[in-house]
This record gives structure tokens, C-alpha cells and sequence, in this order.
DNA sequence: CATGAATGTGAACACGTGTACACTTTAGGC
DNA sequence: GCCTAAAGTGTACACGTGTTCACATTCATG
């Protein structure tokens, strides 16, 4: 699983790379590959599963939910941002399968994405600040928080790990998240 | 370039199309490709640049500045999301090879954004509702509006073409365009 | 109509690919 | 310390790959 994702890491793309060259960074024969997964496909999704059953877990630890709304954009792109840096290799692997991988990788990549969406809808719905807004429109502002914060990783992803200009990327999410929870305070569902 | 638009949006993605399968998908033996380009990188790279090319042509003629912010948002996407359903096939390519091409596809792309983040930038700054922002707050705002926008074309060729449901992914991204707006009312640059 | 450029052809090359199969090595629980 | 399941090995096959080169065809324009 590490050679798969090295290779990507420093290529195209999964579907670019061989079973043969992810054993040989292995360090292995090719077909020993066939003694831990039934195809590249079966990798593939491995790969994806590890990383947002991991993500889920540091986000449920964080228990973003029974902060302050003060301060919370901050902190939750910090501890995002810090994640994505920890995590750089598995990242990658996603932001680049995301469209471009299997029918399958995308369903599942699509869906981890779908289940974030809904439990910070969910977790926004505990704040006064959102009380006046229906459930649907919680979910449209849910679902612009987590674009937001997807591009942000891209971007984190896009420049060099020691380059250290990750400060202005997330001052900007920030700015862009604060915005958006400006617009929340005028904003008025017609069904609420 | 139509044979590789095809192939590409029926499989994963470009890198894992051969030059033979574009070749016979042309109806062409394989060396006829170089008649025509270096190599398949070269492809690649025209298919962006066509694709922006047109792209900024529709928008420039739209000539979105001389028109009222109010009903602006809704003719905006509904242009957009046009423009990306009749030209299917080439959006497809883009969005996959944004993250997973080459480093020159993927910077080509970057840039063809950027430029677009920047002519949002200048449009919006005529309008008296931007007056109190900041040069420097501006373009994070139209950031966020161009992520918002590539998203939802991103959804609109997920979903099959005559599906139709086309109809509520622009209206979720009608709202958040809106949504962002509002914040902006409220929104105080500190170096104004 | 002729001529020269643009486009398409076919054979050949060296090499990388996924996977099957029988075999050997490694490691951990009784 | 043995023995069994897990992990790794080496060989072999049929096939797809990019690119080369000399040759054929098409087509526009003088």
C-alpha cells in the first residue's frame, strides 16, 4: 500500500502505474501482489477506506461540536490543514481518484464526502447562530463549508511540503469560511 | 481529439488511454498520430487550451459586468451550466486531468483559472456593492465564487445528460452564490 | 492538369503488461 | 520444536505498448 502510494505521489495517477512497478517498489516479485489483494482495484478502495475511516476519527475526537462557534473556523482549519500535512501521501492519492480513479473509487471517495457533509449539518444545527435556518439550507451551507475546506487540502497538497506558504492558503479558507457564516446571519430560509 | 475526448470520458482517465486505442477510436493506424502531434502530452495540452479558449470567449461575450447584481447569480450559472452541458466531453477531460494529469496539464489549467479568478476579481470591483472591500479581499471572494462554480459543473457532468436533474444542482449553487453575497454586506475589509 | 505538401499506411523493433502455476521460504501457535 | 497457513519466488505465456522508417495516398493550389 505505501509503494502504491509513492508512486502515485510522484506520478500521473493510479490507473498510470503497474501492478508490476507498485511490487517492485515493494520490493517484492509482481505476483506476490495477488497474496494481499484480488486486483488494483481492490487496493485502490482499500486505500480510500483507510483514509476517511481515519479522518472521521480525528474529526469525532475533536468534538467540534461543543465549542464556541468563536474561533471554531480557525481551529477546525488548523486541525484539517494539520491532518492533510500528516497525511500527504493518502491525500493525494484521494484528490487525484476523486475524478479521475474507477466508477467504484469515485463512488466511495463521493460518499465519504456525502457522510462529512451530513454530520457537519448536523453538528451546525446545535449553534443558535443557525437556528433560524431549515434543515435542506443547512445542508446547501454544509455542503459550500466543505468545498471550501476540500480546496483548501488541494491547494495544501499542490505546493511543496517545506515550502511553508500553507499560512496564507489557510488564512484565505478562513476568510472565505467566516464570510460565509456572515451571509448566515441574513439569511432567512423561506421554510424554516 | 474527438476519438481521445470519447475514450477519456468513457474510462478512467487520459494516462490510461494508449495511443493505439486513440488511434483505432479515430479509425487511423497509430503512426498517423504524429502527423499531427509530438506526443500525447501534446494532445492533452490542446484539449485544455481549446476548451479555456471558447470557454473565455462565452464569458467575455456575455459581458456579465454591464448587467444588475440582482439576477446576475441566477443568469450567470444558468450561462454556465450551459455552456458545460453542451461541451460535455471536453469539461469531463478538464476536470479529470486537473488533479491527475501531467504537471504541465495540471499547471495549464491552474493558470486558465486564476485568470478567470482575476477577471471575476475586476467585474465585480464596477459594482457599488464592492466598494468597501479590499483589492486584496476581492479576489478571495471571487476565489471562493470560481471553487463554487467549478464545483457545480463538476456535479453536472456526474449526473447522465438527460437525466435532468440538472435543475436542483444549479439551484444549491444559486443559493450559495447568494449565501456568499449576503456576507459580503457584511463584510469589512480592514485595509479598505 | 501537374506538383508538392499534408496525411495515412504497414511492417518491424524491443519492451512492459497481467496473470497462471508449481514451488520455496517465513513465521507463529500448539 | 513441529506444522500449517501465510507470504514470497521464478518461469512462462499471450498480448499491448511507443516509435522508427520507407512507402502510398489524398488534396489544394499553382
Amino acid at each position: 500500500m505505501h509503494a502504491a502510494l509513492e508512486l502515485v505521489s510522484s506520478e500521473a495517477n493510479f490507473s498510470a502505474i503497474s501492478l508490476r512497478r507498485i511490487a517492485r517498489q515493494a520490493g517484492v516479485v509482481p505476483t506476490a501482489f495477488y497474496r494481499h489483494f484480488e486486483d488494483l482495484d481492490a487496493l485502490g478502495l482499500t486505500l480510500i477506506e483507510d483514509t476517511f475511516r481515519s479522518l472521521r476519527q480525528i474529526l469525532g475526537d475533536a468534538a467540534l461540536a461543543s465549542m464556541p462557534l468563536k474561533g471554531l473556523v480557525r481551529y477546525s482549519v488548523e486541525l484539517f490543514a494539520h491532518y492533510v500535512r500528516d497525511n500527504r501521501l493518502l491525500f493525494q492519492f484521494v484528490v487525484k481518484e476523486r475524478f479521475a480513479g474507477t466508477v467504484a473509487m469515485r463512488e466511495a471517495i463521493h460518499n465519504e464526502i456525502v457522510l462529512l457533509t451530513n454530520a457537519l449539518a448536523a453538528d451546525l444545527a446545535r449553534f443558535d447562530e443557525f437556528s433560524h435556518i431549515s434543515q435542506d439550507d443547512l445542508r446547501v451551507i454544509s455542503d459550500l463549508v466543505v468545498n471550501t475546506v476540500i480546496t483548501l487540502s488541494e491547494r495544501i497538497l499542490d505546493v511543496d511540503p517545506d515550502n511553508a506558504e500553507d499560512d496564507a492558503l489557510m488564512l484565505r479558507a478562513e476568510k472565505q469560511l467566516r464570510l460565509i457564516f456572515m451571509g448566515v446571519g441574513r439569511w432567512e430560509s423561506r421554510s424554516a
